[in-house]
RNA sequence: GGGCGGGUAGCUCAGUUGGUUAGAGCAUCGCGUUGACAUCGCGAAGGCCGUAGGUUCGAGUCCUAUCCCGCCCA
């Protein structure tokens, strides 16, 4: 047998990037039951997930990392499991920003969008995309990402577009799909329209406007002429936060029941600076205590009062141009910017007498998610989806449970958003993107929408047709990313078999703008929801639960802590950190602790293949399978096995169990700092010291400790796989290569190549004998512990080996006298165990554990008196326990618990007892 | 205004069918380096689980009220 040597600490950067490379090239991301093959079987089961298309012209960033961390880990759970699992990765185009992307450089050259012209545009965006565009998922490879790149997606792809062209076109035939002037929120920066959910509010300071609205009847006026007077005469006064929108209204509104305005109602007030007369109507959407309890009335600039427009027939007037500028409709104001309109408006007013006041006021402010100007609500032509059906089925499918949405309170916010939805509007005046598929007859004037260019309208078969210049939305093509990426609208044999998918795992942030979309689209097109379960992960945040922003500068860079600290690391920390909806907070403390955590493994991982090396060619213990002895049952010729090798294996199947259990309940962070625990607390800090001295002893208890490493060791590895697959990949192919050389080889002839299509650890029913093989055990630890404990209160120095005489009459303590030995450095050779003692050993301490009295030659060490009191303050404990614990028992709980919890407390009840007694004659 | 989430150790957080001395990481304080690991080991200290009621034999966990903090929608 060679000797296996590997390096004294994991290097993940000489580690990670080979083996991501082996994985890819060895096809193990690719479904092992593919469709397309000959060999295909339709009765595996699938397991797919669409990754949520990056944009692609983003940079990794912390969001990415922790849905590719948590898909990952689902992905390589499934894949373990035996599901034929697919994950289709891809991009997603983002018309904005990419488009602000390429512009930006084309004003660097010095020229403009406008100026190449549209097809260029394209050209040189396209040319982008193809130069740039595989950066960010060349960092979600480095992420340990199994998806299948043989699958990737582009949404502006042929066959992604031909998607969209085919929904459109449906839509469209069915009626579902309109044009129309709306009022619609407009980004006069980027000149286009945004969707409702495009926008933000924020709450900024500004201004409250009181003004006066005066009556035109008023007469007579102290000066001639209709300017709306000099503010001397009957008015109605007002109160805006947009003084500039006057010149767009149209109405002034009061509260039906307002004894205040009553009187006004039916009557003529005049437009300041502008003399337009408008009518002073009622209608009870006026709230009577906000501002002056009138309200000026704006259809073509504000949502709430289009609607009222709406009902009361209302002129609509459109007072700004596309750039935010005030337009011909504004008289004298025409050509100014929209806030030196406001100024100057309220200026003229102050001049001409109309200004009541001014008062500060908390505004919530519009603004576009992209970029953040201020959004102007403006009337203008644009498509729309009716979405009402639409979104009574989306409702329904969650309502009956065919999807289920993880954590379970985001299903209200989802029913919530449903059922106040409005129509989508899906134009953008954008260039990139998918244009909208409609033609315009310069003949009939009717629209033409087919799924292939017409080259004549369909209508009067003229050739003077011409396409509507708009794009769409993005998010209408995402909508069908989890079929389109499958080959929809053909019925390709992928969309047979892996649709609809599994799991549609994604921030909160998008459950309006993607997963609603997706499960409406999904519906609509393909008759079936996309997914059957929505995992929503929550924020990460700063290590004080801050937003993470460039401007307040603390900002993590997912790609610095991998180069850093290893991505292991980082994916560990996130996925363990959070917890299903909630935000979770990183710091780099912990992913430092987990890096270490990865190191631990590693050279846990050290330990036991160097335990190979000390077989020489020894005889198995029989059932040489990957999953263990099946009991703890001796085999023939060899030792039984140890107490603690007993116990690690109940706790390895303990914990196969837990973690299968939280996994079903999307637990997954618990899981992953349940099997942290096993590696670091049982494995490497007992039983690995344990083993070192059953390793020593030589012949078959050393063949059957190097087993039990080996299998345990591999069952945790193929446990903690899912959560940071670079590491355990790595130490277990050395695992596999060190035990293959050695004489327990026959152990890991089924082995698969690679740890990520191993088999995942199926848990078993427990067979009996566990919970006293634990309970032994941590009898044990106990002492050991106490022991420990003891030796650094009295600052025993660590080399020295103390002799010891113990009291134990169950004969636990001789049978495990050499762990105990090793474990709290005591000299075994002058170890004395009895099964009584009569009398208290001169010069000696006492420990009581439970039932088990230690005595340590350490009264020279120590006061009488503070060992009287040390005995003291642990018989006051064990007493106070008592107490407790016998009122509990004498009191309802006795009658009415289950027998099972009863049983437990008076066990403890017991123990406390016997360790009382024990004290009690020490003293 | 409507809805949702949270307040647990100095810090950041776990704690999912209520089971009876509340856990982790980091930070703090002792002690310790000849072979798995100082990216480490052994030990210690630290919490009346926001507050007040209620349900229950039993509440961090369920209910009500209340105070803070955060988010979403209008």
């Amino acid at each position: 047998m060679s000797t296996y040597e590997l390096p004294k600490a994991y290097d993940f950067k000489a580690t990670e990037e080979r083996i991501y490379a082996m994985w890819e090239n060895g096809g193990y991301f690719q479904p092992h039951n593919d469709p397309n093959k000959p060999d295909f079987d339709p009765n595996v089961k699938p397991f797919v997930i669409s990754i949520p298309p990056p944009n692609v012209t983003g940079e990794l960033h912390l969001g990415h990392a922790m849905f590719v961390s948590m898909e990952d880990l689902m992905i390589r759970y499934h894949r373990m499991k035996g599901y034929s699992t697919l994950w289709v990765p891809g991009t997603d185009h983002a018309g904005i920003a990419t488009q602000l992307m390429v512009e930006r450089q084309l004003i660097k050259e010095g020229t403009s969008r406008e100026t190449v012209g549209r097809e260029e545009f394209l050209r040189r965006t396209w040319a982008w995309k193809e130069e740039k565009g595989g950066m960010i998922t060349k960092q979600i490879r480095r992420l340990g990402a199994s998806c299948d790149w043989t699958r990737e997606r582009f949404t502006m792809d042929a066959g992604l577009s031909k998607a969209v062209r085919e929904a459109f076109v449906r839509l469209y035939e069915k009626g579902m799909i309109y044009r129309g002037p709306r009022l619609i929120n407009w980004s006069p920066g980027l000149k286009t329209a945004v969707s409702d959910l495009e926008v933000e509010y924020s709450e900024e300071p500004g201004t409250l406007y009181y003004f006066k609205y005066m009556l035109a009847s008023s007469s007579p006026s102290p000066l001639p002429g209709g300017e709306g007077g000099r503010g001397e005469g009957e008015y109605i006064p007002v109160a805006t936060t947009r003084p500039e929108t006057i010149l767009g209204d149209t109405a002034v509104a009061v509260h039906p029941e307002d004894e205040r305005y009553q009187k006004f109602i039916g009557k003529m007030v005049v437009v300041p600076m502008l003399g337009r007369e408008i009518p002073v109507i009622a209608d009870e959407y006026v709230a009577r205590d906000f501002g002056t309890g009138a309200l000026k009335i704006t259809p073509g600039h504000d949502p709430n009062d289009y609607e009222i427009g709406h009902r009361h027939g209302l002129a609509i007037i459109s007072m700004l141009d596309k750039s935010a500028r005030v337009n011909e409709n504004g008289g004298p104001y025409a050509g100014l910017d929209r806030f030196e309109a406001r100024k100057k408006l309220w200026a003229d007013m102050k001049s001409a007498g109309l200004v009541i006041k001014e008062e500060p006021y908390t505004l919530n402010v519009p603004r576009s998610q992209r970029g953040g100007e201020i959004v102007e609500p403006m009337i203008s032509e644009q498509w729309f989806v009716k979405i009402q059906s639409q979104a009574e089925k989306g409702l329904a499918a969650v309502k009956n449970g065919d999807i289920k949405i993880v954590p379970e309170h985001f299903e209200k916010v989802y029913y919530n958003w449903l059922e106040n939805i409005q129509d989508w509007c899906i134009s953008r005046q954008l260039w990139w993107g998918h244009r909208i598929p409609v033609w315009y007859c310069a003949e009939c004037g009717k629209q033409t929408c087919a799924r292939e260019d017409p080259t004549a309208c369909a209508h009067c078969g003229s050739t003077k047709i011409e396409q509507d210049p708009d794009v769409l939305d993005t998010w209408f093509s995402s909508g069908l990313w989890p079929f389109s990426t499958l080959g929809w609208p053909e019925q390709t044999p992928d969309l047979g078999y892996f649709y609809p998918t599994s799991y549609m795992e994604t921030g909160y942030d998008i459950l309006f703008f993607w997963v609603a979309r997706m499960i409406m689209s999904g519906l609509e097109f393909t008759e079936e929801a996309p997914f059957h379960t929505v995992y929503l992960h929550g924020l990460i945040r700063d290590e004080h639960g801050q937003k993470m922003s460039k401007t307040k500068g603390n900002v993590i860079d997912p790609l610095i802590v991998m180069n850093e600290l290893g991505t292991d690391a980082l994916r560990f920390t996130l996925l363990v950190g959070s917890t299903p909806g909630k935000d979770s907070n990183l710091s780099l403390k912990k992913v430092e602790a987990n890096r270490n955590f990865a190191n631990k493994l590693w050279n846990a991982g050290r330990f036991v293949i160097s335990a190979f090396g000390t077989l020489g060619t020894g005889q198995l213990s029989g059932n040489p399978t990957t999953n263990l002895p099946t009991t703890n049952l001796p085999t023939t010729n060899l030792p039984d096995y140890t107490l603690a090798d007993s116990w690690i294996w109940a706790r390895a199947q303990q914990l196969i169990r837990d973690v299968e259990r939280l996994f079903q309940i999307f637990q997954y962070g618990q899981a992953g700092q349940m099997i942290y625990d096993f590696l670091w607390s049982d494995f490497a800090d007992w039983y690995l010291e344990i083993a070192k001295q059953q390793l020593a002893a030589g012949g078959a208890r050393a063949v059957s400790t190097a087993e039990t490493l080996l299998k345990v060791f591999d069952l945790s590895l193929r446990l903690l796989h899912p959560f940071t697959p670079f590491v355990t990949e790595e130490i277990w192919g050395h695992l596999r290569s060190a035990a293959s050389q050695s004489s327990l080889a026959e152990l890991i002839k089924d082995w698969p190549e690679v740890l990520m299509t191993a088999r995942w650890p199926e848990p078993r029913e427990s067979e009996g004998w566990e919970a006293g093989k634990i309970a032994s055990f941590e009898q044990i630890q106990d002492m050991v512990r106490a022991i420990r404990n003891l030796r650094a209160e009295k600052n025993v120095k660590p080399g020295l080996k103390l002799a010891a005489t113990v009291v134990d009459a169950s004969g636990l303590v001789q049978q495990q006298a050499k762990v105990i030995a090793a474990l709290s450095n005591l000299d075994e050779s002058r170890l004395t165990i009895l099964p009584a003692l009569e009398t208290k050993p001169e010069g000696h301490i006492a420990l009581v554990v439970g039932a088990i009295e230690i005595y340590l030659p350490l009264a020279e060490l120590t006061d009488p008196a503070e060992e009287r009191a040390r005995l003291s303050k642990e018989l006051a404990e064990a007493e106070s326990q008592i107490a407790r614990l016998e009122k509990l028992l004498g009191s309802d709980f006795a009658n009415k618990a289950p027998a099972a919890v009863i049983a437990k407390e008076r066990e403890k009840l017991a123990a406390y007892k016997e360790t009382a007694a024990k004290i009690q004659a020490q003293l």
